[in-house]
DNA sequence: ACAAGTCTTGAAACCGTTTTCTTGAATGGC
DNA sequence: GCCATTCAAGAAAACGGTTTCAAGACTTGT
C-alpha cells in the first residue's frame, strides 16, 4: 500500500497540498473551517509529513550523527543514553554510526549523507579538514574526550590531568612506592593527559611504570602484572573498567586491597560504588556532560558564528574502600606526613 | 556556502545531471572516458549525494530504527553495538529512538516519518494495530524480547521459561528449601516466563516468593530481602544486574555466597563473569541475537511476504561461584538426591 | 550501402514537501 | 459607496536526486 502523502491528505479535505502543509506545520495561517477539515483528514488517514521530503526545502532533519566506538564502558553507554533522551525532549533523534577504524573522516562524514544538524564525536578523531567543511555547511560538531582547535568545534573533556593528580597524591599519602599506570594499547587523548597527571602528582614520590593492555577489562595483563616479584603497591587506571580487571586479578592472586594494593580508576561507573568493588576513583558525571553537549549544540544550532568553547568538567575524587584511609584527604600532600595509612599494613 | 550537489559536478564534468547520478551509483552504463570525468569532478568538489533526496524516488533510506528503553543493563548496550556495528557493514544506520512512557505508538510510528527501512524494538511494546499498519507500508518489524501475532513482525525471544526452569532445578538439586525470585516492578514478558520457569521447576520442592524491584540494581530491596528473619538461602534474578545487587547485598550483611546463599541471574553480562562475582548465569547470546535481528530483516526486505518467524534462543546455564557445587548439571533432577551439595554447608 | 540493433547521453517528469508569488475575497476607513 | 488593506488559499517553483523516454552515434549483418 502507497504512502500516505500531503495530496491525499489535501484532495480529501478539498483543499490544496500548500494549505495542508500550513496547516499542519502550523506555521502560515489558516481560516478555523480549513483547519478544521485538514486536521480531521489527516488524522482520519494517519497522516505524517516526510522528513525527508521535508528536509529538501528546510534546512533541518532534526538528526544528530553520533560516532562512537564501543559501548563497553558502561560510561558510553550512559551517555549514549543520556543523549538520546535529552535530544528527544527537543524533537531531534541520535543517528548512530560506528567510528571507523584508522582516523579517516568516513565517520563524521555521513552527516552529509543525512544531512544532520549536529555532529557528536565521542570516540576517535576528526580532522581539521573535515571539521572545517562540516564548519562551513554550518553543521556543527562537538568533540566529547578531545581537544581540537577548529572553527564551529566545540570541545568537552574531563578534567584529565587535575583528576589524576589528585589520585597521585592520594597514593602518594598513602605511602605506596611502586605504582603502576594502567592504560590502552593504542593512542588516546585522555590515556595521555591521566597518565601525565598521576605522574606530575608523583615525581620524586614514588616510581612509576606503565603498563598498556587491549583487551577488555584488561584482567589477563593485570594478572600477570601482579603476580610478577616486582609488583606493584598502588595501581591507578585509567578508566574504571581497567580498575576492576585489576580488583579482579588482586582477587584472583589473593591480594589484599587496600592493604596489598591501592587501586584507583576514573569515571566512577555504578560497578565502581558495589561493596564488592569499591573502587576509589575520579567521578566523570554523565549527565552533566550529555548536558553540556545538548545545550551547546541547541544554542549554536541558532548562533552559528558563536565562539568556540572548550570545557573541562571537573572530577571530583570518590574514596572508596580500594584505597587506604589517610588522615585529611582535602589537605594538599606536603602538609601531611607521607603514608598516614590506617588498618592496612603501610606499604610493603 | 552551499552544499555541493549533484548539479555542480554536472556542469564542472560537462555533462548532465542525469549522467552524474548513473555514474556515482554505478548502476547505469558510462563510457569510460565521461565516468573517469565525472568521478574526477565529484572527488574534487568533495560530492555526497544526498540521502534525503534519493529516498524520494527510491524506497531506500537505509536507516534501521532502533527502539530502545534504558542501556543500564549492559546486555542492552552490547546489543546496541552489536546491530549498529552489522547494520553498518550493509551500509546501514541505527536511528535511536526512546521508548516513549506508556505503550503508545509514537516509538516505532518514527519510522514514518524519516521512511526507516525496517524498525527493531528492543523495549516496550508495539501494538497490533502499528505493527500492522507498518507491515503494510512494507516496514518490517523485529521484536525483540517480546512475542507478538503479527503480520510482517518477525519475534526473537531468549528461551525464558527453559532457561529458568534449568535454574529451578539447580536449586532444586542445592538443596534449598526457600527461594525467591526477584523481579522488576513493572510488566515484562521475559520476567514472567522467567519466573514461571522457575517455579515450574521447584513445584513441590521448595517455596518460592516472589519480590519484585524498580530501582537500579535492586541493592535496597536486597539488602531488606536479605536481613529479615525468613531471609531465603536461593535467590533467582530475573537479569544479572539484578543478580549482583544481591550479591552486593549478600556481602554487605556478611553472608556467604554460596554457602549461605545461592544466587543465580540471568544474561551473562561480562560482570557476572568476574572474579569477585563469579555468578552462575543463564546465558543470552548477545552476538547471536543480534546476528539472527541483522539476517532476518535483511532477508525480509528482499522477500516481504515471508512468513514470520518466532524465534527463541537457546539460553546455556553457566555454573560459576555463586552456585553450590551438585554431582552432576546434566542429569535431570529427578534422577538425582535431593541436595547433593559439596564443600558448603547443606541447606540451612 | 542500407536497415536493424546496441550503446551513450540529455531532456523532462517525478518523488513529497515548503515557500514564494498571485489572485480573489473580505474588511475597514473615509 | 469607494479605495486601500489585510487575509486566505491556490498555482507554481524550488529542493536534490532518479528514472523513463527519446534521440543521436555507432556497430553489425546482409
Amino acid at each position: 500500500m502507497k504512502r500516505v502523502t500531503i495530496k491525499d491528505v489535501a484532495v480529501m479535505a478539498g483543499v490544496s497540498p500548500a494549505t495542508v502543509s500550513r496547516v499542519v506545520s502550523g506555521d502560515g495561517r489558516a481560516s478555523q473551517e480549513v483547519a478544521g477539515k485538514v486536521r480531521a483528514a489527516a488524522e482520519q488517514l494517519g497522516y505524517r509529513p516526510s522528513v525527508m521530503a521535508r528536509s529538501l526545502t528546510q534546512s533541518s532533519t532534526q538528526l544528530i550523527a553520533f560516532v562512537m566506538g564501543s559501548l563497553q564502558n558502561p560510561f558510553d553507554a550512559a551517555l549514549v543514553e543520556a543523549l538520546s533522551a535529552g535530544f528527544y525532549r527537543t524533537g531531534k533523534r541520535l543517528l548512530i554510526v560506528p567510528a571507523d577504524h584508522g582516523d579517516n573522516d568516513s565517520g563524521p562524514m555521513t552527516a552529509l549523507d543525512y544531512q544532520t544538524d549536529g555532529v557528536v564525536v565521542a570516540a576517535g578523531h576528526i580532522s581539521q579538514s573535515a571539521s572545517e567543511r562540516l564548519a562551513r555547511l554550518g553543521i556543527p560538531v562537538i568533540l566529547f574526550g578531545r581537544m581540537l582547535e577548529a572553527p564551529g568545534v566545540d570541545c568537552i573533556v574531563a578534567d584529565n590531568f587535575e583528576g589524576a593528580r589528585r589520585a597521585g597524591r592520594l597514593i602518594a599519602r598513602s605511602g605506596a612506592k611502586r605504582v603502576t599506570a594502567v592504560r590502552h594499547a593504542w593512542d588516546t587523548f585522555s590515556d595521555d593527559e591521566r597518565v601525565a597527571g598521576l605522574c606530575s602528582a608523583l615525581k620524586g614520590r614514588a616510581r612509576v611504570e606503565v603498563v598498556k593492555t587491549s583487551a577488555g577489562n584488561g584482567f589477563d595483563d593485570a594478572l600477570m602484572l601482579l603476580s610478577g616479584p616486582e609488583r606493584p603497591d598502588a595501581v591507578f587506571c585509567v578508566n574504571d573498567v581497567l580498575a576492576t580487571g585489576v580488583l579482579d586479578a588482586a582477587a584472583a592472586v589473593g591480594l589484599r586491597v587496600p592493604e596489598d594494593l591501592s587501586v584507583i580508576g576514573f569515571d566512577d561507573i555504578p560497578m565502581a560504588s558495589s561493596p564488592l568493588y569499591g573502587l576509589t576513583t575520579l567521578r566523570l558525571p554523565v549527565d552533566e556532560v550529555a548536558g553540556w553537549i545538548i545545550e551547546r549544540l541547541l544554542r549554536r544550532l541558532e548562533e552559528p558564528d558563536l565562539a568556540v568553547e572548550m570545557h573541562r568538567v571537573p572530577t571530583p575524587l570518590i574514596v572508596r574502600g580500594s584505597t587506604r584511609r589517610v588522615l585529611s584527604a582535602t589537605v594538599p600532600v606536603h602538609n601531611q606526613a607521607e603514608g598516614g595509612g590506617s588498618p592496612g599494613r603501610a606499604g610493603k
